[in-house]
RNA sequence: GGAGAGGUGGCAGAGCGGUUGAAUGCACUGGUCUUGAAAACCAGCAUAGGUUAAUAGCCUAUCGAGGGUUCGAAUCCCUCCCUCUCCGCCA
């Protein structure tokens, strides 16, 4: 969510930072809203302002022992004209949070103009892509001539947009996220994390979920509602929902091994072939919760930590600094790692590194104490992908295959594997 | 699933329907004392909105959430959420 208090001194320079984005936001209907909220709120502040004193008068007469039935008289009309006055504020508080709550972020002034990931900048490159002396496969037929990668099966039991892997392809998978994990817990100083797969409304809505892309989740039928979580950026960032921490807690590096489930709903036709985007894959997510000043080192470093497991991987990227169009509701500024791909011969999406300044912090009210001012201040979030482990796996098939099927293990995955040097 | 207890400020913990934004303790901040520190003592110490030049005043709201009763609700009533204890079931 934007600061309020922005939208009400400088409204022009929000919709013109919003334009960038490409979202038109029709500031004379919020204007307007805004200095409606203003009289009726004053009119409503009046009003209790005169019961709180009546009563209080009532108060003192009573114990007293004096007549108070003239006082009574006095406010009769009060009660009806206070309910009305506060039903219209409540009326024009709601239009406006609905607006409020669906602005996206204001892109950071480093962040190129742009309309979709054709205007992203590639910022650098590392490794280079494999040279095969023979025609490589994608990872769908190599995944099926091992008998490890199944897609029909997981069509019978799911439905499209799921895999069913087995045997070595499935211990590969495992063994990276085992990799991912250990490297950021005892490298980069994460704490690792388990959380909830499912989470509730308030959750959805810190971190911008909602309301605004309610249709992307999965929803279960209880009562209360519940959201599988799309990543576990919801559950890891809400964590510090509602607190005030103290300044040496900070920065707070989390991360997490969850699935995330998604709708995929308006991406039909989109790389339905094979394991890019499903329905359920695995994550290896960061979360990085930050002073102020701390936002712009800690977007750097969280990509460095992203890049790390590519590098020890031996998997050629690039990063890519996400323009104004391909940015996610909640960012500022984003960095997209994308892996080389020997079977689409293109680099693909592996990582998005999301600096969120105070969009979610406050959303959720997560706050810190600021020792220079000795008061409780908006934390700002980042989160990144470090990194997804199913497209690792699409990675590592594709970019460590042999002539005669076989893959080849990474070296740093081998003790997870038993030793193990190939999948055959 | 059954029975019971409870959700109050950074934390702990009071609070006959009326002058309670809320006792007290701890923590924190400033001061006195001290060579310094501790102890002791004194003072201050919530968040948000409105008004305002103001992080000064003044006003309003907030005691799990949402409704209701009342001139007036932290206190009474209803619904929901959550936590804890015991029993049952269970990976």
């Amino acid at each position: 969510m934007l600061d309020p208090l922005l939208l009400r001194q400088d409204i022009t320079a929000v919709a013109s930072g919003l334009k960038r984005r490409g979202y038109v936001l029709d500031t004379e209907n919020y204007q307007g809203l805004e200095s409606q909220r203003k009289a009726i709120q004053i009119k409503v502040q009046e009003l209790q302002q005169q019961r709180n004193s009546r009563s209080k008068l009532i108060g003192h007469a009573k114990a007293k022992g004096e007549d108070i039935q003239p006082l009574l008289d006095e406010v009769a009309s009060l009660g009806s004209s206070l309910k009305g006055a506060e039903q219209q504020e409540q009326l024009v508080l709601e239009q406006q949070k609905a607006i409020l709550t669906g602005l996206p972020n204001l892109a950071d002034a480093s962040v190129p103009d742009g309309k979709d990931e054709n205007d992203n900048l590639e910022l650098r490159r590392w490794g280079k892509p494999r040279q095969f002396e023979f025609e490589p496969l994608d990872h769908v037929d190599l995944g099926t001539k091992l008998g490890e990668m199944d897609a029909e099966a997981a069509a019978k039991l799911s439905g499209s947009r799921f895999t069913l892997l087995r045997g070595g392809v499935a211990r590969l998978h495992r063994a990276l996220a085992q990799f991912m994990l250990d490297t950021h817990t005892q490298e980069h100083g994460y704490t690792e994390l388990y959380v909830p797969y499912m989470v509730n409304a308030d959750a959805m809505f810190g971190t911008g979920q909602l309301p605004k892309f309610a249709d992307d989740a999965f929803i279960t039928t209880d009562e209360i509602p519940r959201y599988l979580i799309p990543t576990s950026e919801v559950p890891m960032t809400n964590l510090v929902a509602g607190e005030i921490l103290k300044a040496d807690e900070l920065p707070m590096q989390l991360t997490a091994l969850t699935p995330c489930f998604r709708r995929e709903a308006g991406s039909y036709g989109r790389d339905t072939r094979g394991m890019i985007r499903q329905h359920q894959f695995e994550k290896v997510e960061m979360v990085q919760i930050v002073q102020p000043d701390d936002s712009d080192a800690a977007l750097e470093r969280m990509t460095k930590h992203a890049e790390a497991i590519l590098q020890k991987l031996e998997l050629a990227y690039r990063v890519m600094l996400l323009c104004t169009g391909d940015m996610g509701f909640a960012a500022e500024k984003t960095h997209d790692l994308e892996v080389w791909l020997p079977g689409q011969d293109s680099y693909r999406e592996i990582s998005s590194i999301s600096r969120c300044g105070a969009f979610q912090a406050r959303r959720m009210k997560a706050r810190w104490r600021n020792p220079e001012t000795g008061r409780p201040e908006l934390v700002n979030t980042l989160n990144g992908s470090g990194v997804a482990v199913g497209r690792t796996l699409i990675a590592v098939l594709e970019n460590y295959q042999q002539e005669d099927g076989r893959i080849k293990i990474p070296a740093v995955l081998q003790a997870y594997m038993g030793g193990l040097e190939y999948i055959a």
